[in-house]
DNA sequence: TATTGTTGTGAGAAATCTGTGAAGTTGTTA
DNA sequence: TAACAACTTCACAGATTTCTCACAACAATA
């Protein structure tokens, strides 16, 4: 997958950080720019394959900025808002947006909405996703999931766990670390909290053992015939 | 490997010192800074690879010592936080923290992130990991252990301890050696535990003799052709 | 060979970790 | 607002690991 480039627009600097960090995990490149002004410059100077923009800004907000942009250029918006922040999906659309995401979102969400945009655009060659494991059907489109040829419902926690395990098979993974990567960085509940959806999660995908426990460590997730 | 100097930051002494014997036999340089102003000094005075930066400390504190380093380089920083102490992740790793510790830690856990994270972010080439020894192949990813093409379940003492001797082969090591890096400085418990542990283990590793007595010394792990 | 100190080992106690049901919270929807 | 679903926490039983101990077996030394 080539390098892709992400502008960060957010007047906030601990949630610009937060979003870099996130998505540089990812493999992403990222700029930042903390007002309009800093945007414009971005995308003149840059080469940016997707600008992430916040919706409240002092001065020019995001629509105003959305708007300028598409008056001469076609690079993929996503719009962040803050959840309860008064807004219109449509008018987002409208203007020219390719999606919106509602703060607080988790690094999995952010960066499905990322690659769905881009592949959707066709500013990336599709990437491919993770389909078939065992009898286990991921549909990442669709976001659903199919064992044995049957549907099962899962949870948004229970979908993105399944997702990173799938992801990282084979590997040995510690609760700390499906916390941060699924729940994100700043959880500070109980260590605990992820027993409960593996075992929702066991129950849901049935026989087949794909998760195993390593005592002392966590979980791994490993498919019986590979 | 090249060797990497690291600085520890903690007011208190003890833990300097123990910390400092954790990488020191781990095969890294150490410096040691105090306070914040004995910090910065180091950093001009030294080339250093990488921070280990205390949280609670009096005075300036961790987030603001990070802050000010991060104002004029991108040394690579780990922070240290007591189990227990109020802390957030994401404003550590905001401020341009690179990964973070909760006291207590294990010898190889710190190690271990340390690898991580200099391999993360540039610092030095990827460090090779053990993976096979004689007829024993060790998955370090997995977390596994395969002898003869079978796999071997190990318990979590165990595994460490047999890294740790592959790690160090043909090393006579004591049972002090062994419960310092394997358990931790802190271990107060019997000698005779390790003994305990390579019983079970070469039972586990089967017929090889791969873990030799050291009559009056300890142990050695000894590959037959090699 | 007798003596002394060291190591091997089995058994069981102690400590730790995981699985799980149930209850409590939070958030969403009608 | 009530009903519902998702998520989290809690507590305890059960499983697993870790540690200790006692004694047998062994190596070194005189």
């Amino acid at each position: 997958m080539k390098n892709l480039h992400v502008l960060i627009v957010d007047d906030e600097e601990d949630m610009r950080d937060m979003v870099q960090m996130y998505l540089e995990n990812a493999g992403f490149t990222c700029s930042q720019a903390g007002n309009a002004s800093e945007t414009y410059q971005m995308i003149e100077d840059k080469h940016i394959d997707l600008i992430l923009l916040d919706i409240m800004m002092p001065e020019e907000d995001g629509f105003q900025v959305c708007e300028r942009i598409r008056a001469k250029s076609n690079i993929p918006i996503i719009f962040l808002s803050a959840k309860g922040e008064e807004w219109d999906k449509v008018k987002g659309l409208q203007l020219g947006g390719d999606d919106y995401i509602v703060k607080p979102f988790s690094p999995g969400e952010l960066t499905a909405r990322i690659h769905a945009v881009l592949r959707r655009t066709g500013s990336v060659e599709a990437i491919e996703q993770p389909n078939k494991i065992g009898r286990i059907f991921i549909n990442t489109k669709g976001r659903t999931v199919t064992v044995d040829g049957n549907q099962v419902p899962l949870t948004l926690k229970e979908y993105e766990m399944l997702l990173f395990f799938v992801k990282n098979k084979n590997q040995a993974l510690s609760r700390e670390q499906l916390l941060e990567k699924i729940w994100g960085l700043d959880y500070s509940g109980s260590l605990r909290t992820v027993d409960t959806h593996i075992k929702t999660l066991r129950m849901k995908l049935g026989a087949g053992d794909y998760i195993q426990t390593v005592w002392g460590i966590g979980y791994k997730f490993e498919v019986p015939n590979e």
